[in-house]
DNA sequence: ATGAAAGCGCTAACAG
DNA sequence: CTGTTAGCGCTTTCAT
């Protein structure tokens, strides 16, 4: 291993010269310049985190907290963090808790471990007491999913303005029997999808009905997503649209429809939230709603970053979505 | 910040018995430990990982780089990793490469940096010149993809074997004519799919045709699995059966054979690679070869650590593969 | 069984 | 503009 006094006896100068040519702060004449550099490639020094973290007490290390990685939707998000952290020099860890209560606090430890400077995090409970804990003492940024009632900084789109714009969609084609599939997880999400359409629903003179409703588990999963939507279309005036909080959901929906001999959207049309990329390879390409996931990413990063160097940079961010009309929606049947 | 100074001080004794007592090592007499342990938690302590690691000139990390983590398929084999390396309690950090050659140069520096001990590759093409060398110097594990004609440690499948299942079974199903989908990469997967593929045509005596065999983009492209199935669906004596290198690829397959108005398993069957998650979701729902991924992932962490530890480790570890049958395959008419 | 002390490689305050 | 030096928090001889 080659150390900073290595390079400063083979340039002829102290470590310290060498050190500020490292980090371009202080001042060093030309030629040193020209000799630290000329030793630094012939001996070709990499500098020594532990020391450089040790001695400054930051990492330049920022934690991403993904649920998982087996959904697609988080990846361009991840891309986004990484990108923007990579522009202000920051590294990246990328953190997966599957869920499990007990490694999320691990990984926050490194936190105060000093082994990363900032969190982004992507999986909060709309109401949990540890992260509004931990976001007073270590930066947080929360991205797509947030705790109400609560300053923490944070970037999302506004799921409640896109459930009503779905069900005012649906609406336009002649749906008045609209369903909804939501999940019985605490993600704000969650929430402001099932009110959204509940408001817009009311908005429109339609009757919001508890038997239009149902929900399915707290990871969104597919057979989940076919057994609510059974449920849905088993129901005796059954709905000719169903709402579904996530692809893999609508995705679900498709499949308990065609079980019980409806075609979509023929028969039934169906609309999922965000824009996985296999929504597209499905048959019939999904109608859902788009969110900006490398914005939402590049702009946590941001935000996070702000608050680890300014010490601010509390605010909450709202970025657009967008409806993607496709091939499982339709008209209603004359 | 809270240093083992304090802790020291709080519980009489001198920092290097905390230090004894908090890696177990050295002797300490049951009363120290008591007052140090008591110390300890009083004050909550947490001992400085940089400053340990600059001492020990080790970082126990793991470096995990994957291409991308877009692609569900990764995500099992990570959760290997993960996991495994925690029992050893090793820490990971997961690097997405992107395909950028830059990106992944940049995480291997994380290894002559000395802030990872070793790192897992899931993404190596066949003669990759720097993997080699970089093998020479630090532990590497080849995970799924690997260097032929090199003896640096990975664990796989036996991609050759699996390809020729699957055209046994096909022929089994009685067809003759079996068309192939790969890909223009430089993975050994893909090469030894190709060959198991066209090995097994002609040990059962089945011409291997030029025009029977298309190629995909590098990155198994939905669009260029439709592109590719097209291909060999529109030649004159179009075939009956077609494997595919990847799920994806499949679900490309099936969507050019719906586009042709061609029914599948009716008119074409369909067979995949990798048993993605969302290869259940699809209908028909695809027969396809199942890759033991956690345990892939499990073994390439133990094989890195063994290597680390006791400085070998080179084996080549193959797992168990699996035939999945599902909806997208069927016999050929009568 | 315990403690004193010497660094690990680096940065930054200070003195020149 | 440059060099000397005192740590950052920890582990690990080497004495005792």
């Amino acid at each position: 291993m080659i150390t900073i006094a290595d390079v400063a006896r083979e340039a002829g100068v102290s470590v310290a010269t060498v050190s500020r040519v490292l980090n371009k702060n202080g001042p060093v004449s030309p030629a040193a310049h020209e000799k630290v550099n000329l030793a630094i490639t012939k001996l070709n020094y990499q500098p020594n985190v532990w020391g450089r973290r040790l001695r400054r007490k930051e990492s330049r290390m920022l934690l991403i907290l993904v649920p998982t990685i087996s959904n697609p939707f988080y990846s361009s998000i991840v891309a986004g963090i990484e990108d923007e952290a990579r522009r202000y020099r920051f590294g990246t860890m990328l953190c997966i808790t599957n869920g499990d209560e007990g490694r999320e606090r691990e990984f926050i430890e490194l936190l105060f471990d000093g082994q990363a400077d900032g969190a982004v995090m992507l999986c909060v409970n709309k109401d949990d007491k540890d992260v509004k804990e931990i976001a007073d003492k270590v930066p947080i940024v929360q991205c797509c999913e947030f705790c109400k009632d609560s300053d923490i900084a944070h970037v999302s789109i506004d799921n409640f303005a896109a459930a009503a714009q779905v069900v005012r969609y649906l609406h336009s084609l002649g749906h008045e029997k609209i369903g909804f599939v939501g999940s019985v997880n605490q993600f704000v999400s969650s929430e402001d999808r099932r009110r959204g359409y509940e408001a817009e629903m009311e908005k429109l003179g339609l009757p919001v009905r508890k038997e239009y409703m149902a929900y399915a588990d707290r990871d969104y999963s597919f057979q989940s997503g076919i057994a609510a939507a059974r449920e849905l279309l088993q129901c005796p005036d059954r709905p000719t649209a169903i709402f579904c909080i996530s692809d893999v959901l609508a995705m679900g929906a498709i499949r308990a429809a065609g079980e019980l001999g409806l075609t979509v959207p023929g028969e039934l049309s169906v609309v999922g939230f965000d824009d996985v990329e296999y929504a597209t390879m499905m048959n019939p390409m999904l109608t859902t709603v788009s969110q900006p996931l490398y914005p939402l990413g590049k702009t946590s990063a941001r935000m996070l970053i702000e608050q680890i160097e300014a010490g601010e940079g509390k605010g909450k961010i709202f970025l657009e979505h967008k409806l993607v009309i496709r091939d499982s929606t339709a008209q209603t049947g004359p």
